[in-house]
RNA sequence: GGAGGUUUGGCUGAGUUGGUCGAAAGCACCGGUUUUGAAAACCGGCGAGGGUAACACCUCCCAGGGUUCGAAUCCCUGAGCCUCCA
């Protein structure tokens, strides 16, 4: 959520970055009236119980004197009825006022550039040099079908369309990946976690997921619990409604999970191979910082990211997303796509987004900062996904035959 | 699935004949005295959110309802944890 205290000193401000990415100006104006609304009513409220709360403390007082009390009754009788009405305008306003703020999204950064679409982001720098190719690379899926790494057809018959399944050393390769990235997260300071793949509402509110995003997450039937759509949502969420001590940050943590995704809106895109699935594996970091610490442990993130693909001989490029095809939650965001040489392009394989306090703020997740109580920062970036991954092994590392070469650094883990 | 217990501030933990309880005490933490320095001792401060220029004031003792002029304390519903039984 956005800090309403800034939208109230600095509207003009918050307006702007706003608009900025595309949000509507009336929704902004709109948060702004509701935010004074509610403080109005606020203000009558706590007029007419503070009146109450006085008479209250008489009552008492003239119980034990013996007074007669009539009279007082019927004017704490009267303010009752007030103090009932004003709480319900207050009510009314405050559910209000929820609903838009929660669904407006985070003011990016400022040196976030200016853009409509992924056609806008901007390209940092490219890390490895494609391979050359004396024959014409194929595209994943075959490869998978061709050494049968990869069911796509059996997957579809057991679950839905969007699943499949892996066998012999596609499975393999899997787990080596799986057990790669969190060996090589922890050797850079982040410890492992094991989380719940399914949680509640308040989880998902924490991190921004819901209440904008519901379409895209499954639900479990009749219980207000969904399945994870990322491992950043049970990581960031696990100190949520905490004070953390100053000592334990920045908090750096690497989890792997499935991640299920309902991909609405997604038909027909990517509908062939595993770049798109309703399940798939990843390998996520999340840290919590002091917020004057953000901004290294975001570049930590992306450098481990990174380094994972160096490490694996992947060619990819690091790219800073305009403020159009930033996340609802992210104040800014690099992603890191891969080469896939069968595509003849560069695929996104990682996001690391720093959330500032927007996140913390929906989660109340904060630390004592000597004597004040600070929202932390929070950060979220994979490392990486394990399909796309695997996808881009098999077509930067296949032979003529059709055959794939494992990479140096995973041989110890096959 | 059944019976009982429990849920209080960063932590431990008092508080159930309803009022002066936002809540004793201890620990932790912060400031000071003392010390070459540290520890110990002593003095003072110290829950959270909102509100204010600062006060005042409002809300919060698992969550949600209710009774009452007034609820951490009474009633109902739900959740977590623990124990016993099936």
């Amino acid at each position: 959520m956005i800090d309403l205290k800034l939208l109230q000193k600095d509207f003009e401000g918050v307006k702007k970055a706003l608009l900025r990415r595309g949000v509507d100006e009336k929704l902004i104006e709109e948060l702004k009236i509701k935010n004074e609304k509610l403080k109005e009513a606020k203000m009558a409220y706590e007029t007419l119980q503070a009146a109450q709360n006085a008479m209250s403390k008489e009552f008492g007082i003239y119980k034990r004197e013996g007074k007669d009390i009539s009279e007082l009754k019927k004017r704490v009788d009267e303010n009752k009825r007030k103090i009932a009405d004003a709480l319900e305008v207050q009510r009314q306003r405050q559910e209000e006022l929820e609903k838009l703020a929660m669904s407006i999204p985070n003011l990016p950064d400022p040196d976030v550039p200016d853009g409509e679409d992924e056609e806008d982001n901007v390209e940092i720098k490219k890390v490895l040099e494609p391979r050359e190719f004396d024959f014409t690379p194929k595209e994943h899926w075959e490869l998978a079908e061709q050494n049968r790494w990869i069911d796509f057809e059996r997957g579809v018959k057991i679950a839905s369309s969007r699943f499949s399944v892996v066998y012999d050393m596609g499975a393999r390769l899997e787990r080596a990946l799986i057990n790669f990235m969190l060996d090589y997260n922890r050797k850079r300071g982040f410890i492992e976690v094991s989380v719940p793949h399914i949680v509640n509402r308040r989880a998902l509110e924490g991190t921004g997921q819901l209440p904008k995003f519901e379409e895209d997450l499954y639900k479990i039937e009749n219980q207000e619990l969904f399945l994870i759509p990322t491992a950043e949502v049970p990581l960031t969420n696990l100190f949520s409604d905490e004070i953390l001590q100053e000592e334990m940050l920045p908090l750096k943590m690497t989890g792997f999970t499935a991640c299920f995704r309902k991909e609405a809106g997604a038909a027909g895109r990517d509908t062939r191979g595993i770049i798109r699935q309703h399940q798939f594996p990843k390998v996520e970091l999340v840290c919590i910082t002091k917020p004057e610490e953000s901004d290294k442990v975001f570049d930590e993130m992306v450098e481990t990211a990174s380094g994972i693909l160096t490490e694996l001989g992947l060619p990819h490029r690091l790219v800073q997303l305009c403020t159009g095809d930033l996340g609802f939650s992210a104040a800014k965001t690099v992603d890191l796509e891969v080469w896939l040489p069968g595509q003849n392009t560069y695929r996104e394989i990682s996001s690391v987004s720093n959330t500032r306090d927007f996140q913390a703020r929906r989660a109340k997740i904060r630390y004592k900062d000597g004597k004040k109580n600070t929202l932390v920062h929070t950060l979220n970036g994979s490392s990486l996904a394990v399909g796309r991954t695997m996808v881009a092994i098999m077509e930067n590392y296949q032979n003529e035959d059709g055959s794939i070469t494992i990479p140096k650094a995973l041989e110890p883990y096959m």
